[in-house]
DNA sequence: CGACTAGTTGAGGCCAGTCAATGTTGGTGG
DNA sequence: CCACCAACATTGACTGGCCTCAACTAGTCG
């Protein structure tokens, strides 16, 4: 109870070292038990974003009973957090969230900005524990897959099986990219590259790509580079001063995207 | 053939761009297809490093056929390469090898270094070709898992099923203490948590986890770690001036573990 | 309105990169 | 066996990009 309290005021838990909790659904503010036909995966709209892609209507079928609940949060609260037993996948439905990573030490970074359409918290299944804590960035939706459900349907079929393979190795791909960009890229290409990514993502479903609004604030993002504050807010003044985008607080706009490109590619 | 000749030599294959090659087993050395005496992994001393954990005496059968061929390969020569498509995942025998990012740039990043136990090519799943390139720091080999197969047996066992998330989640959690670590550390706490990995999983493989020999030139530790090669060549020096560590060429002894793990702690 | 959070911008410092010279090691062929 | 070469490594001097510290502004909520 005192743990939801906490949540619902937002505070992002700046875990020193926390005693690592253990986290369920009871942790957020609104968990539903849904009817079979809110919930049926062959009815949602994210279809082709989600594990229910490229399966035939035998194997759908066996999706429509995965999920039976859905969780609502508000911004700002914890959807699970680090050291918190793991259960389930979750997709989202609606919103966005950010994943946190914690080290024992206090460190902090942003892992991870997420969308409609995908799943979070595949970081759990080694070890039956979240390695890192996700948090609402807006008021949002997702649904709760439980994964022991999740592996018995991967048995059954070899098409949803691949799926959950498809969605766990390109998790690892995505962070391959990330760890090019930490190692390899100057403050203003790590940038450029962000937005970008944020651009063709917003694209993919369905959303204006060349105008957006950033969901993080300056200093998550920067977190989220490897970066500070200061850096992001002075790149983004500079990359508007040299006519490359356009920024408005978090509304950004980009204005010359082969510029952009080009600034990431340049290897040195 | 010409790849071969070319693999022969070991050319790190500097790839600027590089029209990705189709890799496949004829890409290495020395193929061989082995007797199942030879290959039962039920008989492998690596046993409890592998994707056969945990798992009861009816599925460690089941994996008895699962390799039917091993790779050799000598230093310098590549497993398999970025484009190449994926058939299979590798569990390495004995030897060592490194994983290296290619960028479409000629940006390139060490992503990892691997050791005898180890499972590579997780990466392939997602789209059916590797999205980086494996080559063998010293003489090696690698037990062949053609990856049909152990989706097969999958599907058939939960237990190996759930080995196999296991290893895919694990390489996430891998790549997050590494994006930390790029995102957050300061250049001498990177080679210090650098180290002290090395020890641990060399402990963990049963060697002396005081003293081991690096396998990477300066300027490959340089890479996985987002450094230069100077840089690192210079730390080394500091650390062993300062007497936490030992350094010779490429033989390393830590002195002072608690004083490294310190380095690495303090968050700021 | 005051308190607070998010963001912008400037001045200065330091850490790691760059460039360059030199030393060391290991493999190859005469 | 030694000479030679190439790859690897060390060290120094200098530079520059990003961080730190700090002051100030804009927007938000009770």
């Amino acid at each position: 109870m005192e743990a939801v309290a906490a949540l619902q005021v937002g505070i992002p838990l700046r875990t020193t070292a926390m005693p690592r909790a253990r986290a369920t659904l009871r942790d957020v503010s609104r968990a539903q038990t849904l009817s079979r036909a809110q919930t049926q995966c062959s009815a949602c709209n994210l279809l082709d974003k989600c594990l229910s892609a490229d399966l035939d209507t035998d194997t759908t079928r066996l999706l429509d009973d995965l999920v039976t609940t859905r969780v609502r949060l508000r911004k700002g609260e914890t959807l699970y957090r680090a050291g918190g037993s793991f259960t389930a996948l979750y997709a989202i439905r609606s919103g966005s969230l950010k994943t946190l990573l914690l080290a024992e030490d206090g460190r902090e970074q942003v892992a991870g900005y997420h969308m409609p359409g995908e799943i979070l918290g595949l970081d759990g299944v080694g070890n039956e524990e979240h390695e890192c804590q996700a948090i609402a960035l807006e008021d949002s939706e997702v649904c709760v897959l439980p994964f022991d459900r999740v592996e018995q349907i991967a048995r059954e079929s070899a098409a949803f099986q691949h799926n959950v393979h498809r969605y766990l190795s390109r998790e690892i791909a995505r962070q391959r990219t990330l760890m090019l960009l930490l190692g390899t890229m100057r403050a203003d290409q790590r940038l450029a590259a962000f937005l970008l990514d944020l651009s063709q993502r917003y694209q993919a479903r369905g959303y204006s790509s060349s105008e957006f609004i950033l969901r993080m604030t300056r200093e998550e993002i920067g977190s989220y580079l490897g970066l500070k504050l200061e850096t992001i807010s002075r790149l983004l003044s500079r990359l508007q001063q040299e006519g490359l985008i356009q920024v408005q607080g978090r509304v950004v706009k980009l204005l010359e995207r082969p510029a952009l490109r080009q600034l990431v590619g340049q290897s040195n």
